[in-house]
DNA sequence: ACGACGTGCAATCATGGAGTTGCACATCGA
DNA sequence: TCGATGTGCAACTCCATGATTGCACGTCGT
């Protein structure tokens, strides 16, 4: 999944105190300005962040309105997975 | 994550449903009975199954309150993701 | 006692994801 | 204009994990 990256999140939590570009997040972190730049490959392709490019570098920023969409997905998978292991439940102890 | 896994899910449910053996298991399933091995001793060290020797065979099967454990554990994961989301909206979006 | 069945162990393979490195190209600023 | 900075692309490594195969050994039923 898209955020069980524990950098990613660093990243996206780093780009929401300030919108900035893959070179400069790299500065910060401890990781190569290329795995960063993955990253936020990743984070744009399912519409977490989005990037503008301004003059010579690319500058990214998360997207509210995303950002609300994908917290409920999440909710809904949690559900359904403990849905689904209170489904086993009931089968293990042969309750109708 | 231990339910990451569509064929471990998949296990789980069948456990629910009857208790079985790893050859059991491998005989519904498309794969090997060393695979559905090492997706139960998966399923064991999170503590979801338990398995009981009876002669030449290992029974495995679902462990209810277990299985209620690792719910309200994958609901506070989610909860903690959606927090973040929310954790880094605001702060993207100015707020206080 | 013997073959069939179930398990355990170890080696091996394939794949995907995270990360790195090197290089070419574009853009900024002095 | 020229060096510094930022980006894009490609090839490569590393490692975790799902899966397979082969073999030894214990257990069951006849």
């Amino acid at each position: 999944m898209a955020l069980a990256d524990e950098t990613r999140w660093d990243i996206l939590g780093r780009l929401g105190e300030q919108p900035s570009s893959a070179s400069a997040l790299a500065r910060e972190l401890p990781i190569s300005r290329q795995a960063i730049v993955k990253h936020l490959e990743v984070l744009r392709a399912v519409g977490l962040v989005e990037s503008h490019r301004r003059g010579r570098e690319v500058v990214y920023e998360p997207l509210g309105h995303r950002l609300d969409e994908i917290a409920r997905e999440l909710e809904r998978i949690g559900a359904e997975w403990t849905r689904q292991l209170g489904l086993v439940k009931r089968l293990a102890e042969g309750s109708p």
